[in-house]
DNA sequence: ATATCAGTTTAGAATGATTCTAATGTATTG
DNA sequence: CAATACATTAGAATCATTCTAAACTGATAT
């Protein structure tokens, strides 16, 4: 991302100190799967001193903009993904760790949602043993 | 459920009062996605005074036999399914509800794990739009 | 039956992720 | 550069869940 300020007054966010910060660390190019914790590790290795209320209030800002899509992988923490592709993923419980399935996947044989009910999106999870 | 006692005791569990009110509501036949929360509500309205405590315990001991499944839904409660096949679901956000799908369904064009990965299981949720 | 003891239940405290509050700070606009 | 709308923050509050430790109960041996 050359021009973060930019990208961020085109999401119709305002490029603070702190939205700069993270947007640069999140949008770096590489795919990320971030909680509010892992990010404020991150950002605490880089001395960046964001306030832990502003690295959630900023993850939901980037998310309610459609920077980054929400994971529901387990109860205990929200996962953030800064692939807003719609894809799948590898989930290796023991590693608390995903991984990117960026292929085209095909669901065969999947019946009549409910009566009135719309398929919006399918979501494989893949499970890892190991 | 005939017998719910010899049921628990098969599956190393003390038939306690309590264990046998939540075993009868929860194995009565008919599938069922609960949360502790929507569990107590449903033990509250046949006036069985169990503690929230017991009930976390209960499913918790219950998922630890194999009689409950764990969902990975959202980020705001965890839920358990009676129905512990292998099996998918619809989701519908909005209605906080989840569907079975117990057809047999296939997933095509998956990309080979991680090394030293092995895939355990595929879980596929359906998000309904309405 | 009864005593014993391991396994259970429970109220209430503790925890941990997340959200809220309200005071202070800062980007934007005119 | 003043005004103001939006952001940041520390710390409190919230909420689902887990823990603690005391009281209780089902199973087993006597």
């Amino acid at each position: 991302m050359k021009d973060i300020k930019h990208f961020l007054r085109q999401n119709s966010l305002r490029p603070t100190k702190q939205r700069v910060i993270i947007a640069n660390y999140l949008f770096d190019g590489i795919n990320k799967h971030v909680t509010a914790e892992t990010l404020s590790n991150e950002l605490l290795k880089m001395k960046a001193g964001i306030s832990l209320a502003t690295i959630y209030n900023t993850l939901h800002d980037f998310y309610e903009k459609g920077l980054l899509k929400k994971l529901m992988i387990n109860s205990e923490r929200i996962y953030f993904d800064t692939n807003t592709e719609h894809h799948h993923h590898f989930y290796s419980k023991k590693d608390q760790k995903l991984i990117d399935i960026n292929v085209d996947m095909k669901v065969s044989g999947l019946p009549k949602p409910p009566k009135n009910k719309k398929i919006n999106k399918i979501e494989v999870l893949v499970h890892l043993d190991n």
